[in-house]
DNA sequence: TTGTAGGCGTTATCAA
DNA sequence: TTGATAACGCCTACAA
């Protein structure tokens, strides 16, 4: 390895002045500077950041914390953070939970063994108390998750809200009967989108049905699931609100397998506006999740709390119904 | 920050005590070890990793280059590689290149400068010389990409004859008149995939027509454009070969559009596989990539390079067929 | 304009 | 079983 006292013996000066033009820092005189300048690129040297950062106190690393990196909501989210993060000299340190809680706490963990600035988290699955916990250690921000607790630092749309909408929005379209993908309760967006839903219903003076609830775990596989579950029964809803897009898409796919036609015979509104979902057939309506945004607020939120001078931009977290062609209205 | 003297005063030790109990290797009397072990616990201590880098000059990061995390061909290798290197007790550094060339070159110098032990390049586009240059420099995988020069550790999958088998079924389906959708032709897996297409209509008699072939940048959008401009020809193919899933996806999309029906009308099929082109409808016939054991390949691979003892799975990087319904069987 | 000394937090080596 | 010392590669502070 080359190092800078390799450097400065063969440019015949002592290392502070290598480290001075290399960070092109305080006065070298203008012969010296080449000389180092030619020793350096000859020999191929790089600077240590490692050995810096010991010194600085500064490793330049954040650790992102997703559940699942497949998931396009999570990499939209993440795309949206690297990019920032990079911009400002920062490497992204990634790890997948698998949506595992005891993974969360493992690498949270691990993340206070200083080999990070900062963290973000990604709709986390911990309680919050941990969460709190952990941000009181090092700088963190949650996002998509919305925790009791003036320690954290977090980021997250207004699940409800969108639901409320997305939901009115089927009722207007002359639904009564209105049933629900919900995904695991312990994700704190579900439990608000499904409140969303509630609150829709009994403010249009429909009562819940709990054989109108199919409670699962996100994927496009539930979906199919949900499903087959709905058309088992015999007065099954004619429109649906699945918390998120994956589980609409296996319900729209295990329908049209069946014949049943969407939207002819179901209407169905999905929850985050994933890519994939306007390529479907037919188009997927649902609800949009500002994913860039969020995962580009938290990264510029994180740079903030550490001292880099940003300016965190104003984003507008909405959430608008984005309609497509999932829902038909019916008389 | 708490560090090792801190410990070490409390305990009333020397720091190497601690650190002996903290790496739990060497003597320690047992007496002594409770009582740092109390020490660290009161103090909440946690080792500092970016210190021990730099004593076993040794990062535990890994760079993971990737061109575009929102890609689902890409985010699911990541899935595969990451998985791996975490057990090993690797970080994986991950930075997007949206596709860029530059990008590539940027940040694998930046890789240089000791802030990780190895680097994975997935699907670069770079020239050939220039990872080979980097190779020599730091230990370094490249997936999904096949360049002339041992000095590169590659791990790709026979493009070729994968498309061979695709063009293959569609000419076995009666298919005469295939076109082709491309991608960039600086990304090697797409010119090899194209050599496929090449052959197989060859070695079928076939010879291939100019207006048959679309370029783009695979892309959705750019599935889209290459419907409307075969839409346009006086004599369009009855079925096309895309080098990718998703302008197979985008062309399927604009087809529906336009009331052509697939495969009624069109016949087409995809490369890759990912996880949506079974979601669509009609499901996408493709050609499968292995994509979670290539990323697991990259990662077993460089840890071997590392030194770390791991056993290689003898994984079969072939790509099979997956036939779904958007090939249709013609007189 | 350039150099010296000391230290960042840890570990390897040798000595006690 | 424990400790003193030097080192990893770089930087800050001060001195020349």
């Amino acid at each position: 390895m080359v190092t800078l006292r390799d450097i400065a013996s063969r440019a015949n000066v002592s290392v502070m002045t290598v480290s001075r033009v290399i960070k092109n820092s305080g006065y070298v005189g203008k012969e010296t500077r080449a000389r180092i300048a030619s020793a350096i690129e000859e020999m191929d040297y790089r600077p240590n950041e490692i050995a810096r950062s010991l010194v600085n106190s500064k490793t330049n690393n954040i650790m992102l914390i997703v559940p699942d990196i497949e998931n396009m909501f999570f990499s939209e989210m993440v795309k949206g953070t690297e990019r920032i993060l990079r911009e400002y000299g920062f490497q992204s340190i990634f790890v997948d939970t698998d949506g595992i809680v005891q993974n969360e706490k493992l690498f949270s963990e691990r993340a206070l063994s200083h080999i990070v600035d900062g963290l973000i988290f990604y709709c986390p699955r911990v309680d919050g108390e941990y969460l709190a916990k952990i941000c009181r250690k090092i700088p963190a921000i949650v996002v998509d998750r919305k925790v009791n607790s003036e320690a954290v630092d977090q980021i997250y749309i207004d699940n409800k809200s969108g639901s409320v909408r997305a939901v009115d929005h089927l009722i207007h379209n002359g639904h009564r009967k209105i049933g629900l993908i919900e995904g695991p309760d312990n994700v704190l967006a579900n439990l608000r989108r499904k409140a969303g839903y509630m609150t829709s219903l009994h403010k249009n003076g429909i009562s819940e049905r709990v054989e109108y609830i199919f409670s699962a775990n996100f994927t496009f596989e539930d979906g199919q699931e949900a499903c087959k579950y709905f058309l088992g029964l015999k007065d099954p809803p004619t429109a649906y609100f699945a918390t998120n897009d994956l589980m609409a898409l296996g319900f729209i796919q295990e329908a049209q397998e069946n014949n049943v036609s969407i939207p002819g015979d179901f209407s169905i509104i999905g929850f985050d506006n994933i890519s994939i979902s306007r390529l479907i057939s037919p188009p997927l309506t649902t609800v949009n999740n500002p994913k860039h945004r969020m995962g580009a607020l938290a990264a510029y939120r994180l740079l903030a709390k550490l001292g880099v001078s940003v300016e965190i931009p104003e984003y507008e977290l909405t959430n608008q119904l984005v309609i497509r062609g999932s829902v038909r209205a019916i008389p």
